[in-house]
DNA sequence: GGCATCCTTGAAACTTGTTCCAGATTATCC
DNA sequence: GGATAATCTGGAACAAGTTTCAAGGATGCC
């Protein structure tokens, strides 16, 4: 219905608007560093924005839509670093392990920012499938990034990429809530990775 | 604190006890089935039970933990079935592959029950830990069984089986919120399952 | 049976996400 | 600069998860 700011095909976002969507980021992911996803309160959020609460619901419709859209901002910080000190090994698959083990100490950093958006992905439903897929595309984007080929990448790869993001995913909730080792974590991680390398799917098929 | 009943370690439970435990599951199974993971509202859980909402509480300290709970109830009438009806592929990987697209069907068959079991179970946070781990122990059993190795796993192997149930739960997730068709989820199960008969994880690690 | 303890009930209260609205502010177009 | 539409504000209201509590029931022990 209402052209919600704050993502694609919305009307050009004036500059007040664009300030406004950031000082809303801000807060959100200040108070999720805080006291992650049961910290980051909309009401709160509004407050620490300077924004009215209506205002809060018409740049993101719910608190789903703002994490998401948080983590959104937060991995694109990631992929530019990334891309300024990309990974050095000679083969594909330690380079997307490195690449995602990275990427997990600098969410061990601020585990709780980590919780919060990642409870929010992965509890996010239908209403929020757009953001949902724009951190997807992003998450994709950053391991094809660190597997490096030239062309397009073939249906088994993506196939791949799809299972290792997945992975990363559930390891990083489940390290979060204390139900992994980083060790196990590092091990899972390595563990999908040569799914890169091998990629032999079809056998199993039917 | 208290000594909530319904899991393991908590005194015996009364004959009426188990009973309404037993109603409360069926009423929050119900309940899922009809409208997802929306429509199991603790005052109706309650009411469609015949308790108390405290008494719900004292059962089940929070939706979440009454949802996880629901699909441990579920996954130990699949793993019966499986028991009856074992896959009989000759090759390991094919036989997880199947039990899991199996289940998988199964679940396609109720998907408002499997989206609230699912989501439950990917955003609980450590309080309902011990439910998870039920959980997670059970779905390891059921891909173990299927692989029908006979000694103890080795470590590589339990980390294969870890990532496989990852990323079965995230592609439910992907195709019960209509962000991945039924063939990518097929492919990517598929994808994985090859980790079991890989399994060469050490060339990648540091 | 009587007593102590724990459990269940019913109902109200509290919390936080979400919606709604009337009036003030800002942006756009002439 | 003024008319018009869109946006923002403050605040009340609603919804559903969760907590709390007093009073009534069940259980177990003597």
């Amino acid at each position: 219905m209402t052209a919600h700011p704050g993502f694609p095909s919305a009307p050009p976002l004036t500059e007040r608007q664009e300030a406004r969507r950031r000082r809303i980021l801000a807060a959100s992911a200040g108070l999720a560093r805080r006291g992650g996803f049961g910290a980051v309160q909309m009401r709160e959020v509004a407050e620490s924005a300077d924004v009215a609460l209506g205002t809060l619901y018409r740049y993101f419709p719910s608190k789903v839509h703002l994490l998401v859209a948080t983590m959104h901002d937060q991995l694109e910080r990631l992929h530019e670093t990334l891309h300024r000190h990309p990974p050095k090994e000679p083969e594909p698959a330690a380079r997307v392990a490195v690449t995602l083990m990275r990427a997990f100490r600098a969410l061990q950093r601020e585990p709780n920012l980590a919780e919060a958006m990642l409870r929010a992905f992965t509890f996010a439903d239908r209403s929020a499938g757009a953001e949902v897929d724009a951190v997807s595309r992003l998450t994709t984007e950053i391991i094809l990034d660190a597997v490096g080929a030239r062309g397009a990448p073939t249906p088994e790869r993506l196939s791949a990429v799809r299972v290792i993001a997945h992975t990363w995913h559930s390891t990083l909730i489940g390290w979060l809530s204390g139900r992994i080792s980083i060790e196990q974590a590092q091990e899972d991680i390595e563990t999908v990775c040569t799914l890169i390398t091998a990629e032999t799917t079809s056998e199993v098929r039917q």
